[in-house]
RNA sequence: GAAAGGAGGCGAGGCGACCGCGGCACGGCUGAGUUUGCUCAGUGCGUGCUGAGGAAAGUCCGGGCUCCCCCAUGGCCAGGCCUGCUGGGUAACGCCCAGUGCGGGUGACCGUGAGGAUAGUGCCACAGAAACACACCGCCGAUGGCCCCGGCUUUUGCCCAGGCACAGGUAAGGGUGCAAAGGUGCGGUAAGAGCGCACCAGCAGCAUCGAGAGGUGCUGGCUCGGUAAACCCCAGCCGGGAGCAAGGCGAAGAACCAAGGUUGGCCAUGUGCCUGUUCUGCUCAAACAUGCCGCUUGAGGCCUGUGGUAACACAGGUCCUAGAGAGAUGGUCGCCCCUGGAGAGGGGUCCAUUCCAUGGAGACCUCCCAGGAACAGAACCCGGCUUAUGUCCUGCUUUCCAAC
């Protein structure tokens, strides 16, 4: 469900390895599972704020990309890596979904990282002053396909 | 010193910090219930412990475990085996160890798909005369046959020299072929041939050594093509099928049909088992990989001792070391270590030239830079095999060269 509010968001960027899909939260789609109990507190009290709050990324490498796990794994940590690097001076109040072309995976590290600069560039994301993060969702889910 | 052979070991150098991920424990927080003690569930929170391999791989063998076929035992037959020198090891194996034969190497050593072709049947393309059976070329033609010089004789006939290649002999030589009926030599013969002899190879018998495969010696008659991953024979072994998405518990859950059931076959034995309190089977339709168990203590690792050439076994001690459920191990930094640098500085010392000095080489020290890999990622668990991988490490052995 998360998934497929994402995918149907319009804003997209691509490249030609990576794409990233932006939405706007919608806590109602979100499993309890995937909810903290501290968040679930606040969400009772103010939803909308929460909503302004919250940043989720999700890192997306089909099987198409590699039939290895191991390759798959490597590729979807040195993406989170680079979120996590990054996610002090990122907006709050989306949700990211980045997924891998299939030819991703011939291309190098660095070629990766730059595209993944260029589209958080592109995208508006990045803010100049850094931000106190209280609890941002860093799930990372190698999916399968669809 | 060089080249080679073989054995064993290691596998992101070591220590630490931070961030991130899987699992477990405790605590916190949130929610529900509550007999107000607590219990259950969830955690984007905290702390601690712990977290891939020698091949985790290929899925090629052997097992454990689980369910189904199917009530068990014994016998005979059928069936299966990509088991096939001998002896041992092992839970078992097509694996391992030791040995034998054969082949290769100067040697250390290496390779070996190594039962039977004299139980029988089949096949041996093309070529070739012939592929369990022969005569194309060739050689011979002693013995028969024909022709014929000469001699004896009236003739018949007899003796002798020569020729023909008709009958026939031969398997030496040539040619064909992966393969042509033991090999070499001497004798022998018309020509030849195990026809005879010597040695070698092979076969059979006897003796002897060995646990055995086999080894050694003697004697004998002289001789037998290949193929069994062709059928087959012999010996040995064997219930079959599916596989942890096995399977069990829980949750959810609609309807119908049949009444008996049982191993590849047969026989025998037994007071066999399940069966209307719904077992079992078939068909149709629909839904579903969602909670818990199975799940990691095992033919387990390490150390010591004893037995054994060894594989291995036994005894004692010690350790517990991933357990996810679409699948977790990676980054950054610091110090030390190792390797490389025709990078910088210092430099005991050595060499050359005209002393001072200049030029060159350079053990070692300091700093700087780069690097510390490859093959590859647990998915129920073991024992093997095979394949992939490194300027890696440590003993041992052989041959050649040099020195003593």
């Amino acid at each position: 469900m998360v998934f497929n509010h994402l995918y149907r968001a319009r804003a997209r960027f691509h490249d030609s390895n990576l794409i990233l899909r932006v939405g706007s939260p919608n806590l109602q789609h979100l499993k309890p599972g995937l909810m903290g109990s501290r968040i679930r507190a606040a969400v009772k009290h103010n939803s909308a704020a929460v909503c302004q709050e919250d940043l989720r990324f999700a890192v997306v490498v089909s099987k198409k990309v590699s039939k290895r796990a191991v390759i798959r794994n490597r590729l979807r940590r040195l993406l989170h890596h680079a979120f996590m690097k990054d996610v002090s001076r990122l907006r709050r109040g989306h949700w990211l979904l980045l997924s891998l072309k299939p030819e991703a995976a011939q291309r190098s590290k660095d070629q990766l990282l730059q595209e993944w600069n260029d589209l958080l560039r592109r995208s508006g994301l990045r803010c100049e002053h850094e931000q106190y993060v209280p609890a941002a969702l860093i799930r990372a889910e190698p999916h399968v396909h669809v």
